[in-house]
RNA sequence: CGCGGGAUGGAGCAGUUGGUAGCUCGUCGGGCUCAUAACCCGAAGGUCGUAGGUUCAAGUCCUACUCCCGCAA
């Protein structure tokens, strides 16, 4: 079966590593194009990209798959497998594959569909979450189910770990999908339109922590932005990312956002109706990532009574 | 050349109008203690990112360079 893979973080790469240590004829990857990046604006290729490279797959990176896919449609692939590409696809490249198009998508659809599925799970303090690995249609993630299976989120976790777990899942799930699609005989459920809900990217806006909100949700703001792209808070003029907290059994009375205690543990803040995180891991604006006991050594803006934007 | 912050003993920082460096933590030694990551006393450790320049004198002013970080992309 001839396969042409799209995709490009390195969700979609642990899955095309798989495809190919399988065994599967991957004959060609599309990518979305080098992006500078950086303060030095280099150009990196995209952890998709990289591991075709180490497996001389051909790669193609079009602006615009829309309006740029001639090269696919050349291959005569028999079925096009995506997973987080970041383009849709076009209707002719739909119908082209003899076993069709399928995608891989990071959540049980109906459920968060779109680019920033498992950060809103997280975010969204969701017990679970999953892999769909689904028929592609015109539109964003609403295309039929095949396999679904869902794995819990722990308090532990954050985006980076269930990205690790899922694009594992995503990839084991992908390879049972492949002989029911080859023998066509693969399910095909359509989604429950009733109980959809989006997972829209996640804006720069979006990424600051709202100290109105309980513990309980800048806990699960804070996880659900870690390891990227980072929440964030302001106190003064300074800019401060936030990568770890937990929430404390306490309850203090003191408005929102106010710094009620600083120790080597941490920074406790007050949330809204009394509740308190307390932030282990932070970085100030400037200045490096650093323990937050050695931050403390130093000038900064964390004082008792101090309050966060 | 997108905007901005920074480079000072092992770590984090301070250092005013230029006159050979100080704080917190850590480390080592000693003391106290049932004990301690707690407390007390003491010690070691820095050619102040690199290269030039101004000056009687530069961490402190000027120039170039290297590296780091935040924002923006």
């Amino acid at each position: 079966m001839k396969i042409v893979f799209m995709g490009t973080p390195d969700f979609a790469a642990t899955i095309l590593a798989k495809l190919i240590a399988e065994k599967h004829d991957v004959s060609l990857v599309v990518s979305q194009p080098d992006r500078p990046v950086g303060r030095k604006k280099e150009l990196f290729p995209t952890p998709v990209k990289k591991v075709a490279l180490e497996h001389d797959i051909p790669v193609f990176q079009p602006e615009s798959i829309k309006s740029d896919h001639e090269q696919v449609l050349a291959i005569q692939p028999d079925l096009i497998i995506t997973a987080a590409y970041g383009q849709f696809i076009p209707k002719k490249l739909l119908d082209a594959p003899k076993f069709g198009c399928v995608n891989v998508h990071a959540s049980l659809l109906p459920k968060y569909r779109g680019g920033a599925s498992i950060h809103r799970a997280i975010i969204e303090g969701e017990n679970e979450t999953g892999i769909t690995i689904m028929y592609m249609d015109e539109r964003m993630d609403t295309g039929d189910i095949i396999l679904q299976r869902s794995l819990p989120i722990f308090d532990a976790d954050d985006v980076g770990t269930m990205f690790e777990k899922l694009s594992h899942l995503g990839a084991q799930l992908l390879i049972e999908t492949l002989p029911l699609l080859e023998s066509e005989i693969a399910p095909r459920t359509p989604q429950n339109e009733a109980h959809k809900t989006y997972a829209w990217n996640i804006t720069r806006e979006q990424e600051a922590i709202d100290w109105n909100k309980p513990a309980r949700s800048v806990f699960n703001h804070i996880r659900g932005l870690h390891p990227w792209p980072v929440a964030y808070t302001k106190i003064g003029d300074v800019h401060v990312k936030v990568f770890k907290s937990i929430e404390l059994q306490e309850n203090h009375h003191a408005s929102p956002g106010k710094i009620v205690q600083v120790s080597g543990e941490g920074i406790d803040v007050a949330c809204k109706d009394h509740q308190i995180i307390r932030l282990l891991d932070v970085q100030l604006s400037g200045k490096k990532r650093m323990p937050l006991k050695d931050l403390l050594n130093g000038v900064h803006p964390f004082v008792p009574g101090e309050i966060f934007d």
